[in-house]
DNA sequence: ATGTCTTTTTCAAAAAGA
């Protein structure tokens, strides 16, 4: 019986994070990486450096903001879906799915929703909706699936340090708690807070405040997985010591582990596929003047 | 209201997003 652990990890800027993310991917050995806030055009995602590390990926970039990724050890991820369905006028980066080692992987960055109230937390729920209308057909698709991102929502009280400084930031609002139930009620498991229902589990520290420091942190990042994947789990926990490294994103890697196919039961010696031909794929076309007021960013 | 950090435009300083 093989072992796979599946990780998602806010890396707030990929280019300048890349040192620790090669120490954090040395170190912990992920098989399936979902990366979030790439912060970087496709041309300039690390292919070269993370494939020296043992990893091929599959990526969806956007300039200065968003951008989502997916890692997987020693092979490629085949790319089954690149953004969310129902909005053609959608040009953020935020959704990227992949078959990876037997696995249906999801990999999101939903909105913030700051300032709230206001059209980026409309966008923040719109987004959210399609992300639930999809998320069903995952949920049902009879093979083990997940949805691994940073979902900026607290789901309760009990996921955050102390709710009174954030009682009306987005990431608090009843209107996201309770999409996020909604989503849990398509038959989700929340990995995290099932492993360990008695401990906070923090995945964020935000920079201000000496926040880090005091422990002050908030459980955003969330790792949902369908009946098919539920009954595999084997563990589930957060790389904290990451958080504590110089130049560190204000997230932690979060990650699960779960029973894999015997096919791959020798997790040290996979076999790198020939290198592909890299080809960028070009960013989305920016909106024209006349029509670059009609949609919400 | 603020706090910190990163990126962008454009070459310095400030705005914006988170």
């Amino acid at each position: 019986m093989s072992v796979l652990k599946l990780a998602t990890y806010n890396i707030n800027g990929i280019r300048t994070r890349l040192p620790v993310l090669l120490e954090w991917l040395a170190e912990a050995t992920p098989d399936i990486v979902c990366l979030q806030e790439l912060k970087a055009v496709d041309a300039d995602f690390p292919v070269a450096e993370l494939r020296a590390a043992g990893y091929g990926a599959l990526w969806h970039g956007q300039r200065s903001w968003n951008g989502v990724a997916i890692l997987a050890r020693g092979s490629v991820p085949l790319e089954s879906r690149r953004g969310l369905p129902g909005d053609p006028d959608d040009t953020q980066s935020r959704y990227l799915e992949a078959a990876v080692h037997g696995v249906l992987v999801g990999c999101l960055y939903l909105p913030n929703g700051n300032p709230q109230p206001g059209p980026k937390f409309d966008y923040k729920l719109a987004w959210f909706d399609r992300l639930i209308a999809h998320a069903a057909t995952l949920c049902n698709a009879g093979i083990p699936a997940v949805l691994a991102g940073d979902y900026n929502v607290v789901p309760t009280d009990f996921d955050i340090y102390n709710p009174k400084s954030w009682l009306k930031d987005a990431l608090l609002q009843p209107e996201a708690r309770a999409r996020y139930t909604r989503l849990l009620g398509q038959g989700w498991t929340d990995a995290l807070r099932a492993r360990h229902p008695d401990q906070p589990m923090f995945t964020f520290w935000d920079y201000f405040r000496q926040h880090w420091q005091r422990d002050a942190g908030l459980r955003i990042d969330h790792l949902l997985v369908n009946p098919e994947l539920a009954p595999r789990l084997l563990d589930a926990g957060v790389d904290r010591w990451v958080r504590g490294l110089e130049g560190t994103s204000d997230h932690a890697p979060t990650w699960i582990t779960f029973t894999g196919y015997a096919a791959t039961d020798d997790g040290d010696d996979y076999e790198m596929p020939p290198a592909p031909v890299i080809t960028p794929i070009a960013p989305p076309k920016p909106a024209k003047a006349k029509s670059s007021k009609r949609k919400v960013r």
